[in-house]
Order: C-alpha cells, then structure tokens, then sequence
RNA sequence: GGAGUCGUAGCUCAGUUGGAUAGAGCGCUGGCCUCCGAAGCCAGAGGCCGUGGGUUCGAAUCCCGCCGACUCCA
C-alpha cells in the first residue's frame, strides 16, 4: 500500500509547481476542440458559442461519445437542429481527423463521435506504459487535510471512522494527483476535561488498570467523574482549579497531562497502524496555546473583532448593519479561549510553517456553521486560501447518539477486530469449499485486507449527508458493490495473468484487436481514471472514484464472460484480452489504494 | 423564531457543468460452472424522482410555494 508520507513534519515547503508538467489533453479535450472548430465556422463572429458539453454515449449506441451541441445552436442560429446538426458533420467528416472514425447526427439532435480503433489503440499503449495509467502529476497546490482529530484520554469509537477514512483517502488522491498534501491530525489534547481527569486521577484510579488498558482506564475516569459530578457539585469547581494550574504550567499537572497524551497517541497509532492511515503532523490544539492571547489582541486592534458584553466576538454584518451570520464568539466573557480560537490560531500557524493554499477540513456536518465562521473570518483576516468543509452524516445508535459518558460507543479496535472476524469465516468457508489451505499469516493478511477493505468502502462508497444508523451487517457487508467485490475483481486479473504467464503469454503492452463494443467500453472506461481522481479529490468526494471502479468492476466481469481470453480464437485476440485484463488489474490497484484498500493477488 | 441540509424502487443509496429509455446493491422470480476463480454473469418484476407551480427545445438536476425528516444558532 502506498504510505509515502511519514510524522516527520521538518524541512518544509518547497514550492513545486513550477517544475509540473502541464495537463495532457484528454479525449473529451480534443473532442470539444474539434467540436468547438465546427462550431466557429458555422457560427461566424456572429455570437458567443455556447459551453460545449461533451459526455460518454449512452449504451445502445454506436457512438462512443456525444454532443447536445446542434441543439444548443438551434437558438442562436434559428435552424432546426438535425440540420445543424448534418452541417457540423459535414464540416468535420471533412477535416478527415485519424482519431474519429465517423460523425453522425441522431435523435432530436445529438452529435455521436465514433473514435477510430488506431486512436484507441494509441490511448491503450499509452496507459500501458506506466503504473500510473499514463495520468502524470499535474496539480502543485499544497493542501493541508484535517481529519480523524481524536481525543486524547478516549478511546476512538465508531464516530472517527469517517473522518479518518475519508481524509486518508483524500490524501492519497491529492498527492497521486501531485499536490503538496500535509495531513494533520488536529486531536483534542486541551481543554475543561483535563482538569476533570487530573482530579479523577488523584483520587480513583486503578493502577492495574491502567497498566493493563491505560486509555480505557482514562475513560473509566472520565465518565465516573461525570457520574459523580452530577452528585457532587463541588467536584466541577475543585476540577477546575487542576486545569488553572495545569494552564498555569504547574510541574506535577502538566507532567500527568503528557502520560496522557503520550498513552492515548499509542492507542491511536496502533489502530493508524492497523488502518494504513498516515498523518504528516499531530500538533494537537494544545500546540497553539500561547498563540491565542495574542491573537484575540491583534484581531480587536485590527477591529475584526469586538468586544460585546464582556465577550470577545468577530461580527459579520452587511451593508445595512445586519447580521448576515451568527457571529463568532472567540473569547468568552471570563477570557477563556474556544475552538474557534485555536482554529484561527492553527489558520495562521499553517499559512506560515506550510504556506498552505488550500485547507480542507473532514468532520461531522454538525460543525458547518463553525466552519463557515472561520472561512469567514479568515477572509476578513486577509487570508488568500481556500477553504473547505467535507461535512458528512453521523453515526448513531437505533436508541440514539453515542456518548462516550454514556459508556454505549463501540470502539474502533472492537469494529477491526469484528471486521477481519467476519472476512477470515468466509474465506476459510471458501478455502474449504475449494479444498485450498493456506498458512496462518496468509490467512490473516487475507482477512485484513478484506474485513478493513469492506469497513472503509462502506463510508467511501457513498457521500451521505444524512445520518447513519449503525449495524455492522451493514458496515461489514461482502455482497453487492463492497471492497470485496472489486478485490474478487483483482484477484481474477492477478489469477488469469498467472494462468497466462505458465502458458507462456504475456502482455505485449501494445496489441489491440478485433474491437468489440466491451473492449471499447472497457478500454474507454480505464482512461477516464485521471479526470475521476480529479473531480473526487477537488469535490471532496472519494465516492466518486467509488462508483468508478464499481463500473469498471462490473464492466470487466461482464466483459469477461463473453470474451475468452486464454481461449480466444486468434493469437491478436488473446494478446490484446492479455493487455485489457492487465490494464484492468492495474485500474483495479491504482484506484483502490488512493482509497487506502489493498487488492489481493488472490483470495 | 432565524439559518441550513435532505425527500429517487419494499429497504439502503448512486445520478459529474440541465441532455436520448432515471441506475446500482440487498431482497424477490427464472436461467448459467465436464469450459480462463459462481464473492461472478445473463434475464425479469418493482418508479407520476415528496407535492404544486415556473424557467427551458429538454428538469431528478435550476427558481418559488407547500408538506415531511434532520442539523445548527456565544
């Protein structure tokens, strides 16, 4: 799996745009060209063209790709638009382009483009010649990604599955597609709650328990506290009096402050571990402690902010005075900082240390209104980066929430544990069934691979906005369009190359022959793959490259039960069924590793 | 009260800038392994895309009203 990014956070930016190569043109790029040529002459300078829109053909038709353009012009040029549509064919069969086999008009007056097979061919050999599918890195922005952001002292539940699978696999994809990625695990590390733990610490811990489970013994703390609290009003009061002195630097609180830290990071790392998520940094919101003071100062003097009543807020107020949005509350009547401070704080902290074009923040869409606060507020701060919520639905119980006081979560390394149950059950069924054995780690690599695979397809597979209700039938589904689908799909490719290899075949890497409709659609399929990593990274939505290697998954299959390949009847058919599997097989890989999901060679 | 998100097949959801016949999965019916891996393929049933208007040559997609669900608001 690629994991190419380490915590090592030193030695950065260098700027890397200027040595990118630029974008290669696309198919659609040279249809809409060619599109566009015809367009002008017919029209004249006489008006503006419309924006061309050019799309794949519907199944059923011959034509690989088709234009709506005759009947956009219609207006402009008042004709009817199948004549239009006869003119525009006309004047482009006669520019006689090798790439395009035929033009013609149908319908109410769309405009079919056939590709010629040497052209189709050509992109084959292209996509061939590399692992990257022939996509080089093009984008040069550096991108600062922040997610998962657990807390410290807690157990990672079910909750920070989505933010940590999604940004990893907005990661990924950002830096196939050559920007600068920083992933910064911004977890909760500060904060009321440590007082309250410092106090629960000192008087009822269990040493062996924490030995034993040290963040689960936090979190023991954490809801007796609570539990108690309710009973005891006293106990909030003498809590806080631990978090002033562990904000005032006291030695002993600061020093039960990092155990904490230190042991929950642990308990993190080994489920990043386990998840094949990578972070660039982990500075946590204790790390812009002392920039908030100062901040809160520069924003009054700036007038961004205002006090009001006491409290420190930043106003967003039209023309006529009104309030377009809640304001911004970034300092609290008794001084004390929010996370609308720290996040301004970390704004900042990025724009100098990363020099960050873009940030992208991946969490619950609860928190939108916050985000749009900040967006704005940075923008009065004078901040040239874009910004970026990717909101999603949350997790819940049939009875409701989880709450970790309420002790009913079900934690992340339980969901792991019960995913790779589930797929080593099946895979030993099947082992059976096929009279196959295999070792214990081939076994449990298998059954990670597969299980995890599963678990972080179901979140990746669909950009819900809506909340979920948990059940782990439904996370941990094998059948359908799941992870293990698409790897079965790999693994089918890695066994017919195998199969081929012993007989003495390989990919040439070149032939393309004997074009039915599947190959084309196949084929077509696969090198649309750049501009789908492009539009899922830049619209936040992994899904999208989901959906894509789901069709291309069914696609293959479909295209595999009626066309033999080892069988084929001519030497040129099986070399260029040998070069569309390959091609497939590395699609397969490709995509799902920037979805963080590795594609067995068997299973 | 204010702001926002969402209503698509029995259930869970796709649907990229508006484009020809709205797609999957699960479940249901029926085919397909002496033949490259059946976690598969093929075929079928199942839809006034919440509702009423509007814009457009053309609307699940854009605009407005209404109904319903959910979220946020120092």
């Amino acid at each position: 799996m690629l994991c190419l990014t380490s915590r090592a956070a030193a030695n950065r930016p260098q700027p890397v745009t200027e040595t990118l190569p630029t974008k290669p043109p696309t198919i659609r790029d040279m249809i809409t060209a060619e599109l566009d040529g015809a367009v002008r002459a017919l029209l004249g300078s006489q008006a503006d063209a419309p924006s061309l829109v050019v799309e794949r053909s519907k199944p059923g038709f011959s034509s690989d790709f088709q234009s709506p353009v005759a009947m956009q012009l219609a207006k402009v040029l008042r004709q009817a638009p199948r004549q239009i549509g006869a003119e525009l064919e006309q004047w482009l069969s006669a520019r006689q382009n090798a790439r395009l086999e035929s033009i013609e008009v149908s319908g109410p007056g769309f405009l079919g483009l056939r590709l010629s097979e040497e052209y189709l061919g050509e992109l084959l050999k292209a996509a061939l010649a590399s692992d990257r599918l022939g996509i080089e890195p093009f984008a040069g922005n550096t991108v600062v990604i922040d997610y998962s952001s657990p807390n410290v002292a807690k157990r990672m539940h079910i909750g920070h599955i989505r933010s940590t699978v999604i940004g990893d696999a907005m990661r990924r994809m950002g830096s196939f597609l050559g920007h600068k990625v920083i992933a910064d695990n911004h977890i909760g590390d500060w904060g009321t709650q440590f007082g309250q733990l410092i106090y629960a610490w000192r008087n009822w811990r269990d040493d062996g328990a924490f030995e034993e489970d040290p963040v689960g013994e936090l979190e023991r703390l954490y809801v007796k506290f609570h539990k108690e609290a309710a009973e005891n009003q006293d106990l909030n009061a003498l809590a806080r009096e631990e978090l002033r002195k562990l904000q005032a630097g006291d030695e002993d609180n600061l020093a039960l402050w990092k155990m904490f830290r230190r042991s929950s990071q642990d308990a993190f790392d080994s489920i990043y571990e386990r998840l094949g998520v990578c972070f660039d940094v982990t500075y946590g919101e204790s790390h812009y402690n002392e920039r908030l003071g100062p901040l809160v100062e520069r924003l009054l003097e700036q007038r961004i902010a205002e006090r009001s009543d006491g409290a420190v807020c930043v106003f967003f107020r039209n023309e006529a005075g009104e309030d377009e949005m809640t304001p911004f509350l970034i300092q609290k009547k008794d001084g004390a900082a929010l996370y609308a401070t720290t996040d301004l704080a970390t704004v900042e902290l990025r724009l100098e240390e990363f020099a960050a074009e873009r940030m992208i923040y991946v969490t619950d869409h609860r928190q939108k209104l916050h985000f749009e606060q900040l967006f704005a507020t940075a923008e009065k701060m004078g901040v040239e980066a874009d910004f970026a919520h990717l909101g999603f639905g949350m997790m819940t119980l049939p009875e409701g929430a989880f709450s970790t006081r309420q002790g009913n979560v079900i934690r992340l390394d339980e969901l792991l544990d019960e995913a790779e149950r589930r797929a080593r059950a099946t895979q030993e069924q099947r082992l059976q069934e096929r009279g196959e054995q295999w070792s214990e780690e081939e076994l449990a690599e298998l059954a990670a691979t597969v299980g995890l695979g599963a678990l972080k397809y179901a979140d990746l597979s669909n950009n819900p906005q809506s909340n979920i209700v948990f059940s782990f039938d439904r996370m941990l589904s094998f059948d359908g369009n799941t992870a293990p689908y698409l790897q079965y799909t790999s693994a089918r490719t890695f066994s017919l190359l195998r199969k081929a290899r012993e007989q003495g075949h390989e990919p040439d890497g070149e032939t393309f022959a004997g074009v039915s409709a599947a190959d084309r659609d196949l084929l077509l399929h696969v090198v649309d793959l750049g501009r789908v990593i492009e539009i899922a990274f830049d619209e936040g939505k992994p899904s999208v490259l989901a959906t894509w290697l789901y069709e291309l998954a069914t696609r293959y299959h479909s295209w595999y039960a009626s066309c033999p390949v080892l069988r084929a009847e001519r030497p040129e058919l099986l070399a260029s069924r040998l070069n569309l599997t390959l091609l497939c097989q590395r699609a397969l890989v490709l995509g799902l590793d920037l979805l963080g999901i590795r594609a067995p060679e068997r299973m």
